[in-house]
Parts: C-alpha cells; sequence; structure tokens
DNA sequence: CTTGCGGTTGACGTAGCGTCAGGCCCTACC
DNA sequence: GGTAGGGCCTGACGCTACGTCAACCGCAAG
C-alpha cells in the first residue's frame, strides 16, 4: 500500500507539517507508521481520516469533540445539532453586542437624541446604550420612548445641562449626608422632591411610585451604578435609595 | 482621600480579585498605591477608570486595545467603528457557519433531495452543501436546480447506486492508467465518455464542453478533490481531467 | 566535504483570566 | 503567648490550536 510524506500531505490537503505533528501528539491522527528518523509516513485510511477531520474543524468544531466523532464515539449529527446551538447563541451574542456597540458610537458622536441618555446620567455614554434595554424591561417601552420624546423636545443647551443638574443633587445629597442627616430628614427630602420632579421632566410624565422605588433599586442593586455613586461619596447610592423610598411613601 | 481595598472593588465592580492583580500586573490599571504587605489600595481615579475598562471590555474590546483607549492614545469612535467592522464581519462568518452545518445535519438525516449531493460526489456529505455555493458560482444556479431536480426525479435505488457508479470509474480509470495507457487512449477515452453521459444524467442535462472543462479542473485544483482522488490512486485527479479535456476536444 | 532539503523534537507565545499552592500580616480568642 | 482564621499576596499551571523559532539529523547532489 502506498503512503503518504509529511510534504506529499501537505501539499494535498494544505495544512500545515506543524498540524500534522500536533494532531499525532493529541492522538487525532497518527501517522501509519513511522521509519527512519521519525519522519511520518500516512496510508491512505490516515489520509481519508484527515479529510473527515478537516471538514468537521471548518464547521468550527472543537478538536477534542472531532477525535470523538472520527473515533465513533459520539454521533456526527448528535454532535453537529449541539454545535449548531451552541453557533445560534453565538450569533444571537455578536447581535446583540454589534447593536450596543452600534448605539454606543452613535452616543458618542452627539446624536443626543438616539437614546434618551439622562435615563442612567451617571454612567458613561456606552453603558447608557447598554441599558436602555434594561430600562425596556423594567418601565415597558411607553416610558422610555416618551422619555425620548421628552428629551428630544428639550432645547440644546437644555440637553447639555442634565448631567450638571445630577451632579448637583449628588453632590448636595452628599453634603446633606456628611453633615448627619438623615435619608429621611427634611432637608434631603427637599432635594429627593427636586429630583423626582426632574425625572418626571426627563420622562416626560411623573414616574409612578413603584417606578421611582425600581429607580432607586437600581442605583442600588446594579454594580456598576453603585460604583458610580461611590466613587462621588461611599454609600450615596443607598443614601438615595432610602431618600427615593421615603419620597414615594409620604408623596406618592 | 478615600481608598478601597481589593475586596471592595470587587464587591462594588463585580469583578475578582484575580482580574485586578491582572489588570495590575499588563498595566492596564494599577492601584493607586500599595501598602503593608503589598495591599492594593485603589481611588476614585482607578475606579471611574475601571468602570470605563469595563464597559468597553463588555462591547467586546481587546485589553490591550481598550489601555489605548483609556490611556488617551487611540479615539474611542475610532475604535469602535473598527470594533464594528470587525463585529460585522465575525457575524457573517458564523451566519456562514450555521448555514452549512444545518445543510450537512440535513443530509446526515438522510434528506437526500434537498441539495444535488452527487455534483462533487467522492466528498463527503458535509463538504458537498460546502460546494453546491462554488457549484452555484461555476456554473449558475438554473443549472445546479436542474440536477437537484433530475437526482431528486431518479428512483431511491437508483440514487443509492450513485456513488458506486462513479467508484467504478475512478477504479477503472486507476486500472487502466496502472497498465500504461495515456489518458487520450481509447480505452480511457471509452470510460470518460461514460463518465461524461452519466455527470449528464444527474446533471439533469449535457454539460457544454466549458462545464466539462470546468469540473475537470476542479478536481485538480482544490485540494480536496485532488486528496480525495488521490486517496483512491495517485495522479488520479490530473489522469481524469486530461481524459475529460481530451474527449471535450474530440467530441463536444 | 560541504551545502541544501526535508524532516525531526522541544519549547515559548498567544487572551484573559480561573484555580490551586504556599506564605504573610493582622485580629480575635483561649 | 500560642493559635486559628480572614484577607491578601506572589508564583505557576491550565485552557485552544497551533505559529514560530532553535537546534539537530539523514540523505543526496555538487
Amino acid at each position: 500500500m502506498r503512503t503518504w510524506t509529511t510534504t506529499e500531505v501537505t501539499r494535498i490537503t494544505g495544512v500545515t507539517s506543524r498540524t500534522l505533528r500536533h494532531y499525532d501528539a493529541i492522538g487525532l491522527l497518527q501517522p501509519v507508521a513511522t521509519g527512519h528518523g521519525g519522519l511520518r509516513r500516512y496510508g491512505r485510511g490516515e489520509l481519508l481520516r484527515l479529510q473527515r477531520i478537516l471538514l468537521l474543524k471548518r464547521l468550527g468544531l472543537r478538536l477534542d469533540v472531532i477525535a470523538e466523532i472520527v473515533d465513533g464515539a459520539l454521533p456526527e449529527v448528535d454532535a453537529l445539532k449541539r454545535h449548531a446551538e451552541q453557533l445560534d447563541e453565538e450569533r444571537g451574542r455578536l447581535d446583540r453586542l454589534a447593536a450596543t456597540v452600534a448605539a454606543t458610537i452613535r452616543q458618542l458622536e452627539g446624536d443626543q437624541t438616539m437614546t434618551p441618555e439622562t435615563w442612567f446620567d451617571g454612567l458613561d455614554a456606552g453603558r447608557q446604550a447598554e441599558y436602555e434595554a434594561e430600562a425596556r424591561r423594567r418601565w415597558g417601552d411607553a416610558v422610555v420612548d416618551a422619555g425620548d420624546a421628552a428629551v428630544r423636545a428639550m432645547s440644546p443647551e437644555e440637553r447639555r445641562a442634565i448631567p450638571d443638574v445630577f451632579e448637583g443633587f449628588h453632590r448636595r445629597l452628599a453634603e446633606l449626608r456628611g453633615s448627619g442627616e438623615t435619608a429621611a430628614s427634611g432637608p434631603v427630602q427637599a432635594v429627593v422632591a427636586e429630583h423626582y420632579a426632574f425625572i418626571a421632566k426627563v420622562w416626560g410624565s411623573t414616574p409612578t411610585a413603584e417606578a421611582y422605588r425600581g429607580l432607586g433599586a437600581l442605583y442600588t442593586d446594579d454594580p456598576a451604578f453603585t460604583a458610580t455613586y461611590d466613587a462621588v461619596a461611599e454609600g450615596l447610592a443607598a443614601f438615595l435609595r432610602e431618600g427615593m423610598d421615603a419620597y414615594a411613601d409620604a408623596n406618592l
């Protein structure tokens, strides 16, 4: 029976000799014999096995899975079906990723009317895009779209001032907390009332008690927000949430 | 200024301490100071930098690119646009892959009417699915669809016999070649004539000289085919092609 | 005898950490 | 004063599928 050397196999199949030696090392494809000086020689069966291996590799399967298949330990159809599922998952992931990246680019390019960036003020642009989906889950499309429209209706100057307004809230709340005020105290509740009014403005509608509480919960529950607030002042997220809860209890 | 320990940062941001040490090691995020016993301490600026890093990481950027961005060496928008392109490429790749895998599964499950598997007899099922696109490029949709219809119109027994017919051609050609016949010699041309007729049958139409020559060229030019034929007999692909060219010259 | 080709066996590098193993420092408890 | 425990540290290996040297060997041609 005719055999082929490494170089011949590389010319025939297009794989490198390094790959052949790798497959030998991991036991995926062993030469039919190794002669004088360790030279590998492959037979017809090995060529055919290599064909199958390369086919499955081009389908994106991992080498250990391929080994199971060509050794007959795993039915090919089953493996491919599982692989197809994984591919679908990966496609979905990439789709979502691409959408988020596109939204981030739009925001960075200053198209401020595209998404209601004020919803998650305190987070940088890209993060806001990411959280728009979260917002739609939490409060529904109608609320988010209304907020979008409301911000869009503002003048450019008003829009640009939004982050500063939030920053003002945060600063004042941090000061009050530093001077010993509780979240339910009068001065703090006054700031929270302003906060509520401003949220209503950028949302385009007055949040229900539940929605407002949900926003507060987001501040403390999501590490991204907590971190942002904690960078301003330690424990500010929890403090603000407490104030929002108290405000909702008393006024909504 | 307040600083945070490793554990605090992990609680705030959700990253593991191992990740923080890794970022330190590669210079992506260094602690503001390392005190008694090498303990890392992070300041407000580091927290904010980490926020940006994590955001960009969730967008799928690589750490070295992220480093360039947060260090100001690379404009964020530019990097994201390039990243978006890469994502698109990757999505296209995955889409094609998923389609090929799906086609392979269909063939393995015995739905032989789905694709004209005889077009690339000698290649295994998955490979045929892969080459259908190549066939449509080479010969056009009409030809491929006609072949599909022709095979579909055969009886199941006829269909199952197709690979054996090709195998017979290959065996006889290898024998003739082994006994010294040239590709243009009478006995070889007789087999090629049968080959042509059989191709015409599975194609559903008589191939033009150009199409038949193209098929022969595919046998020798594509390493996948060459390998398959060479596994039957060395140089068989070139021999068959030569015979097909001679046949086209003389008869088409 | 030298050169060159074709092949060999290590061994490191890749991305981004997870996961031990082993050790140090500080605090609380007995 | 000894010890247990918690929190943190520094290596170092593992994962995927090879690419890419480096060093070496056998055989044939010049």
